[in-house]
RNA sequence: GGUGGAGUGGCUGAGCGGCCCAAAGCAGCAGCCUGCAAAGCUGUAAAACCACGGGUUCAAAUCCCGUCUCCACCUCCA
């Protein structure tokens, strides 16, 4: 069965099909950086991550670019607010976000480009949408360039929104010539840093919101290409006028696109400007970064995903079964190269059914882990083969290879040497003395028949 | 006002016309294992009348109509 993903424009599930065989083009929005990230920003990323594993998975080469919008009202302000300078703001908050995508195991994008090193694509850009009657320097004089909506009657196609039925701002400002026109570059402010604005062919100006991503994705991905990801609450207006630049611009821009929905907390959306954002270093007090990996994963992508107090403690509860299986199947057998099972590659192929496809996990482990009582050592190796494989694909064994202090390992193991002497002794208060000790040193204890193995930290 | 989406067991969360008297995980319970166990495993066991009311169909959680509730977007947000 062939991979169908739901296309938000056409508001149906079709089949994907690559316009180059062997080779798909992604475009992901990525974030604006004015300050860290929250469970939303790292869901999104996940999302576009487990497409292109899935798709590589199946022989694809994956050309993923993923934006940092590094020049953009909120950095201004916020780095005014912090009495620094704006670029090195970007920069730094920029770090927070590669530092927690690393921790989440999302590979790096193909190309990752800065909104203020395409400042010439973007006036290339405009330049042309001028010419073709769609964009228009504003009314009042100023280098304010804007998108000429009514030039445009397909506006509103993405979204399935008429502009008459459009609630507007209040008051047509900066000189529009309609109150839905949008920014494509924003007249110099006074009182806005020197370095936030550019020589513009209408003036010192700074490039609007939209306009870059229409630039970037052409530069990096042509005037046609696969895949534009993001956000649902992206859709309107950012992809909305993404497409209307480039569509009117000539260009035929994605062909499918992949709206992820929002993380929620007590069933509110989690957004910068409601606050109720849970940071990494929140969520790192109760959970690993696999747990949390875990957790992004196990809501379909266009479902939201409520975020509760047990939410990672489940997630590394499930986990913990997984890599325990893991670990006892290897020390009986060794995983070979086998299918991946078919109701995982169903599920994935269902629209990316990663929950689906977890359940597949959870299902072969379970039988593997019967196999293993029973001594079946030929299917406890199929069933680790899968599980090794499905886990690989998506990405769900953070940290398995955590270093150890080796003083504190050979510790552990003469601990654990001296407790097997007392328990073969009878000496069972003694064992239990060590067992409690090792304990304190977030060691936990699994004895199997004929040995005992440990993990640290839980 | 407009445009989308959602309501499934104690919790999370799949399924979207028959394989569903509803996957999977967590919690719980029972059993196994164990010197014991806070660890591990198993479940032929238990737990959901799939928001509510109608309808279509041989057959509906799944389709249609109505009602209620909730969420998102139309302003910056993944």
């Amino acid at each position: 069965m062939a991979l169908e993903l739901f296309d938000s424009k056409t508001q149906s599930v079709r089949e994907f099909v690559p316009k180059a065989p062997g080779k798909v083009s992604m475009y992901v929005c990525g974030p604006t950086v004015q300050s860290a990230p929250h469970l939303g920003h790292l869901r999104s990323a996940l999302v576009y991550d487990l497409l292109r594993r899935w798709l590589e998975a199946n022989g694809q080469r994956v050309t993923l670019v993923r934006n940092v919008t590094d020049i953009d009202d909120k950095v201004l302000v916020n780095a005014a607010a912090a009495n620094r300078d704006w670029i090195e703001f970007a920069g730094e908050v920029e770090k927070t976000f590669d530092e927690a995508y690393r921790s989440l195991g999302i590979a790096e994008p193909t190309h990752t480009p800065h909104a203020t090193q395409h400042i010439a694509d973007m006036i290339a850009l405009v330049e042309s949408l001028i010419a073709k009657g769609h964009a228009y320097q504003a009314e009042d004089g100023s280098a304010n360039v804007f998108f000429d909506t009514a030039s445009w009657s397909q506006y509103g196609e993405l979204t399935n929104q008429k502009l008459e039925n459009m609630e507007g701002e209040l008051e047509n400002t900066f000189g529009k010539r309609n109150v839905h026109d949008f920014a494509l570059f924003k007249a110099h402010k006074e009182g806005e840093p020197e370095s936030a604005s550019w020589d513009t062919p209408w003036g010192k100006a700074r490039p609007g919101w939209h306009i870059e991503c229409s630039a970037m994705a052409k530069h990096f991905l042509g005037e046609s290409f696969d895949i534009h990801g993001g956000g649902l609450d992206l859709r309107f207006p950012h992809h909305e006028n993404e497409l209307a630049q480039s569509r009117a611009n000539g260009d035929a821009f994605a062909k499918f696109w992949i709206h992820n929905a929002l993380v929620t907390i007590q069933g509110q959306k989690m957004s910068k400007s409601l606050g109720n954002g849970v940071s990494v270093e929140q969520l790192l007090e109760v959970g690993s970064w696999a747990a949390i990996r875990y957790w992004l994963s196990s809501s379909q992508y266009r479902s939201n995903l409520d975020y509760t107090p047990t939410s990672l403690s489940d997630a590394q509860a499930a986990l913990d079964r997984i890599s325990g299986f893991i670990k006892r199947a290897k020390l009986q057998t060794g995983s070979t190269n086998v299918p991946l099972p078919d109701n995982f590659v169903t599920a994935m192929n269902s629209d990316l059914n990663v929950p689906g496809a977890i359940a597949v996990i959870h299902e072969t482990v379970r039988a593997g882990n019967t196999a293993l009582d029973a001594n079946d050592i030929n299917t406890v190796t199929t069933c680790l083969s899968q599980v090794v494989q499905m886990v690989e694909v998506l990405g769900l064994m953070l940290g398995v290879a955590k270093e150890i202090d080796p003083a504190l390992t050979q510790k552990i193991e003469e601990l654990i040497t001296l407790r097997a002497e007392a328990k073969a002794n009878k000496d069972f208060s003694r064992a239990d003395q060590i067992r409690d000790e090792l304990t304190k040193l977030g060691v936990t204890l699994e004895d199997l028949p004929n040995q005992t193995i440990w993990s640290i930290n839980g």
